[in-house]
DNA sequence: ACGACCGTTGCACATAACGCAACGAGGGAC
DNA sequence: GTCCCTCGTTGCGTTATGTGCAACGGTCGT
């Protein structure tokens, strides 16, 4: 037992989504008379959940958008994407992690341990190796590239491995990579046994708020199977931003 | 003649704006009997508008961060603005707002967070002070001279600072200065630590349908400081302008 | 200036929202 | 482990309230 006449207003509010509409078209979607529509509509209106302009066309309000604000700034990325991280993590097995760049520096903001035997160290408030990480890349990659560049030439570029960037030359040259491509990896370059993947998430104004990524040991996964895991991570931060109000303009092949 | 049962529900959006809440107590705040308040919750929670965990705590819910998004979709302007506001913000380390004006409001629909550890408080969706905000004045200056005398005299004009104007005259007479020299500054008039300034953003029919500011602690910047920045906010309100279709016919002299 | 369209209002009727009270589940204390 | 207490859930009868209808009025276009 529920309240039907609730249920209708979200109902509007959902038709609203998709564009302006007038009275009559909502009224025409929930099956009602003018009268009634208008009578659903006019709380909403006086809590600016919906507006309307001269012409009397009603469209989503600016207190939706101070309401979804409060909401993330109490909630934080973090227990949006729990969730999503958690069944990824379920899904394959494997260490995922959520990072986010805070202050000049990438810091790991939640963890979710593999299931082997062997795991990677790591741990949530360490700050990530901003020339080494996945997830650093892809928080490094929005950025301006002026601030890219002040970053990437203020760094140590400790060589942990082999394979490790040495050079702000070479970071910028990978994180425009990152930016065309829409994700990083981090083959062995921070430790000499550990692949990474991760990929963006961001929130309703498009800008990237944290990134995900999947760690694994290549004793367990060697590097092109670690790459497969790609669109299983990008399904999950796609389901992530899409949580915090990011509607992806690139909506047209799917592939999850 | 409006349904209370919606205004109802649109309270208990606004009450779990302000944190996680139980049954019982959005029941309390209704004054109302909890299962009338769990009738009301019921179609919120199947369309994901709100949200409870594991202890029944109702939270706000996902769908709110879709639909506000989508809000933010259908404001075109700032869609166009998005990149060069982002540049702005990156030129200057300091935090930037898009508003418009509503419906006899002024609301922020775009806010680029300063780098710095010290910013102000703001969030997209909240109205701004007509009386003292930078951006409401640039916006109100646009508005014919009848429309701007009604506003300014329908104002409440709370003195939150010394430099807060006070009465209609003063603030009609501060639109006119706005008005003839295309651009706005709030003086410590919020808050007697942060100056504004403001640049207006005209569409292809030359109409302002929105304004961007730059916000900034004098503790950063000192007052003269910030006026320093008017040329390069006002170089990104002409691209803005210039995308949106606007071609200035004041293009002789150009001094920035 | 006229007509058409769309949003708005008042009213009578019936639906659906409300309070009540009993039930049930989960958690804490002893 | 068991009891108790708290909080969410359900069924039911009453009545408030949301609903459709039809007439009104304002605005735009011709």
């Amino acid at each position: 037992m529920s309240s039907s006449t609730v249920a209708r207003a979200m109902r509007l509010l959902a038709e609203l989504g998709e564009g302006e509409r007038s009275l009559e078209q909502l009224a025409a979607v929930l099956d009602v008379h003018k009268s009634t529509a208008l009578r659903l509509l006019r709380p909403m209106e006086e809590e600016r959940i919906v507006q309307r302009d001269a012409a009397h066309r009603y469209r989503l309000g600016p207190q939706l958008f101070a309401l979804a604000g409060q909401a993330l700034e109490q909630r934080g990325i973090r227990t949006v994407a729990a969730p999503h991280l958690r069944e990824l993590n379920a899904a394959t097995g494997q260490t995922v992690h959520l990072a986010a760049y805070e202050g000049g520096e990438v810091v790991y903001i939640d963890k979710y341990d593999s299931r082997h035997p062997v795991r990677m160290y790591s741990r949530i408030g360490l700050r990530a190796a901003l020339h080494c990480a996945a997830v650093a890349k892809v928080l490094l990659a929005d950025l301006p590239p002026s601030e890219r560049r002040g970053i990437a030439e203020g760094l140590e570029f400790t060589p942990y491995t082999a394979h490790t960037l040495t050079t702000p030359a070479a970071l910028l040259a990978e994180l425009d990579t990152v930016a065309a491509q829409g994700w990083a990896q981090d083959h062995a370059e921070h430790e000499s046994f550990i692949n990474c993947v991760a990929a963006p998430v961001r929130d309703a104004t498009g800008r990237v708020v944290a990134a995900a990524s999947v760690s694994v040991p290549d004793m367990l996964l060697p590097y092109d199977q670690v790459l497969a895991l790609l669109p299983r991570l990008r399904a999950t931060t796609a389901a992530i931003s899409a949580d915090c109000g990011w509607t992806d303009p690139t909506a047209l092949g799917r592939e999850v």
